[in-house]
DNA sequence: ATTATTGTATTAAAGAGCTAATACAGTAAT
DNA sequence: ATTACTGTATTAGCTCTTTAATACAATAAT
């Protein structure tokens, strides 16, 4: 699982997103351990400075909590990480729809795309 | 029409998205003569350099000709434009698809999750 | 001819934000 | 007690964007 990052975005933004979305999707569970910011950032490539800013930030939305000595670990709250995701999910949905009417596009003609490119990926 | 620029995004990269989008839902049409750069750079009030920027790098799209000393004027190519909003529209779905699959929905929800939030939006 | 308007080029400076290097502090393990 | 591992703090440097101030060149308008 390659980090991807783009060097257009900030870096520590782009870790924020990549470790939420290995928490709501259970790539990393509930109560588990994650590890150590000098372990991500070797994992990540990056610096153990920008994983930490990345990590702390992160803990803002509570998917973390953070044990001084011992390391930080994913909530145990499931219903928090569900609707994390649903948040996730819904951001990304309301920018399509604004993106799209931006463009003077209509709902139908939002959805129709959506079904056919759908179609054309599976193949 | 506000200009709505960001300051987490370059500057003149919004600009460019801004235009082009002004052209592409005919706010101007085909051959038409666009305001000076000056005028621009007023009107977005934004320094006169970052218009220059923004104008020169979008005519590699094709969308906008320069004419040394009279302005600078859309394309009266009409197709081009309606490909130009055409490919806009695909980097959207694609995009949203894109983030989608990063959350783990399928295919599915996300036709579903764009339906009822269409539905919730036009209340 | 002169004036005004167009796009363009150049150089500098300032500012913001991100990243890197290093040192510090606390605790668990031995 | 010592070692190893955890997160944290501080400072400095780098890069990119934006603005600014001019100056230039070509043409349309008067």
């Amino acid at each position: 699982m390659p980090w991807n990052l783009d060097s257009k975005r900030p870096i520590y933004e782009q870790l924020i997103e990549r470790v939420m979305q290995d928490i709501v999707t259970g790539n990393y569970k509930p109560g588990e351990k994650l590890p150590s910011v000098r372990e991500l950032a070797t994992l990540a490539a990056v610096n153990p400075n920008t994983m930490q800013r990345a990590l702390a930030e992160l803990e803002t939305s509570g998917l973390i909590n953070t044990q001084r000595t011992s390391g930080r670990f994913v909530t145990d709250d499931a219903g928090l990480i569900q609707q994390a995701r649903q948040n996730l999910a819904l951001t990304q949905v309301r920018t399509y729809i604004y993106q799209m009417q931006q463009l003077q596009i209509t709902p139908d003609e939002m959805q129709q795309l959506l079904a056919k490119t759908l179609e054309e990926g599976t193949l």
